[in-house]
RNA sequence: GGCGCGGUGGCAGAGUGGUUAUGCAGCGGACUGCAACUCCGUGUACGCCGGUUCGAUUCCGACCCGCGCCUCCA
């Protein structure tokens, strides 16, 4: 039984899909005109955990993420680079293809891009003209006339006297209301713009989602998502605009993730206190950031820290040390998995608002159990690790070469090369043989001393950079 | 000011009205030439003060502290 918290209500709920078996999800992606940063990352891996578990649970997920390649940012900085703005969010999607593909995140089944739906967004806020919840202004700019609408509020339990006294008004702006928003910006000419009935322009911020969920997944779906910042005014937005031009409920559950900190403050774009997910992999194995995401519950805070990664590694290694010996095991399919106990638990905190914290205890459990197996059933240790696999698909996680993986470590800084590391270690075992301790344990201090560790076995002498 | 979230053992991070979370680090032991890995053992943790209760970290209230949204930000 899915369990999922949800925004608009503020409690943990029984999910209940539209269409039975079916999920029609819909995620607010980038708007690209720069780098994911760890914060956009964190939704990136939190919707592609729960996607991947949904689907291994039977569950029909339509995934829709969209991407916004029309907004002033991107036009700012296309005009101070002196790029074309369609060159450079085409770069900038570019790149964060790139930064998924490095994180293990799987496709979403649609991923609508504003420009292309232009159309459905003139064709929206026509008709919120037409029904009375817009109105064109003396400067052809559109907006949304909140008033109208008699729930504004319910997602961020905003109240809209307050809203009142608190919004800014721009000095450009002709609006009946402070509290109404851009639906139509019109423009100039020569800026980037669509022709509109309303003359020349660019769609406002909001508009093109709700164009863009109703085009893709219909006028109500199941599931809306996104960052911590997106619930007001976004999300309100969008509920305003889609129930008023469509006349339906537009969505039943709102999920949105925890944001990331740094020093206890927010990593925004505004404060300049971010990261980019690039720049970590410089030192980082991108499943340290995706591990370091899933280790604590979508929608609490996380604090990102040099020591939060290195915790994160040694986590995985604690896996990966075990993984090592199994390479030859492939991952049990999950119809064989119903009668596991190590999968009910694991399945059932991922039901539990995809409680991945929990999971990946399930998953600690069964490292402890598969080690303490191989000493005597080697194969039932073999069984439970192809379980284990099977869990680890369904978070992404796990999936590198484990020697890969340990060899790896921070970077390759030391300079030593693993020729340079094998050629002492075989240094070493001829050392060991012929009994000269002190050399052997001399080779193992100076490796220790550029980060590699050594570990010798029955099978031989392995390493890994610490 | 309005609305909302949170304060858990050295750190990270779940959870629960009475029973071991889990991981990292530490300590003791086994294993090892020595280590590492692994295994076994090891921690009177639940912000503060009241209340409800046979019993509260867990429920209720007050207080202190931190954070988020209210303006572009995932």
């Amino acid at each position: 039984m899915l369990k999922i918290y949800n925004t608009l209500t503020r409690n943990k709920v029984i999910f209940t899909p539209i269409e039975e078996g079916k999920i029609r999800l819909y995620v607010c992606g980038m708007t690209v005109y720069d780098y994911c940063h760890i914060g956009h990352a964190r939704v990136l891996v939190s919707f592609d955990v729960i996607v991947r578990f949904l689907r291994s649970q039977g569950w029909e997920v339509e995934y829709v993420r969209n991407i916004t390649d029309v907004d002033d940012k991107i036009i700012n900085r296309a005009n101070e680079s002196g790029e074309d703005s369609a060159t450079l969010s085409q770069r900038f999607i570019d790149a964060m293809h790139e930064d998924e593909a490095l994180l293990n995140i799987q496709s979403p089944n649609q991923e609508p891009r504003a420009t292309d739906h232009m159309d459905n967004i003139i064709a929206m806020v026509t008709t919120l003209i037409n029904k009375g919840y817009a109105y064109v202004a003396d400067n052809n700019d559109v907006y949304y006339r909140v008033s109208r609408f008699e729930d504004y509020g319910q997602l961020s339990g905003k109240n809209t006297e307050e809203l009142l006294s608190g919004a800014r008004v721009d000095i450009r702006e002709l609006k009946e209301d402070p509290r109404d928003f851009t639906l139509w910006k019109s423009c100039k000419e020569q800026e980037v713009s669509w022709q509109s009935p309303w003359g020349r322009g660019r769609p406002g911020w909001h508009i093109e989602c709700s164009a863009m969920t109703k085009s893709c997944l219909g006028a109500s779906f199941d599931i809306h998502g996104g960052g911590p910042d997106l619930p007001f005014p976004h999300h309100e937005n969008e509920i305003a605009q889609s129930e008023a031009a469509n006349g339906c409920k537009f969505v039943n559950y709102w999920m949105h993730a925890g944001a990331v900190r740094v020093d206890g403050e927010k990593m925004s774009k505004s404060l300049g206190n971010f990261f980019t997910i690039r720049d970590v992999f410089k030192k980082y194995h991108p499943e340290v950031i995706r591990y370091l995401i899933i280790s604590s519950h979508y929608r609490s805070h996380i604090n990102y820290s040099e020591d939060n990664l290195i915790e994160a590694k040694s986590g995985l290694e604690r896996f990966y040390q075990t993984l090592k010996h199994y390479t030859d095991v492939e991952p049990c399919d999950i119809s064989l998995m119903v009668g596991s106990t190590f999968y009910g638990k694991f399945v059932e905190a991922m039901n539990d608002d995809f409680n991945t914290r929990v999971a990946l205890a399930v998953m600690y459990d069964m490292v402890k159990a598969i080690n303490t197996a191989a000493k005597k059933d080697a194969e039932d240790a073999r069984g439970l690790m192809g379980e284990l696999k099977a869990m680890a698909g369904i978070l992404g996680i796990l999936q590198s070469d484990p020697i890969l993986f340990l060899q790896g470590g921070d970077t390759n800084e030391e300079g030593l090369s693993s020729g340079r590391i094998e050629a002492l270690i075989a240094e070493r075992i001829q050392a060991k043989v012929d009994k000269h301790y002190a050399r052997a344990d001399e080779i193992r201090e100076e490796l220790y001393q550029k980060g590699v560790l050594l570990e010798d076995s029955h099978e031989g002498t392995s390493w890994r950079r610490k």
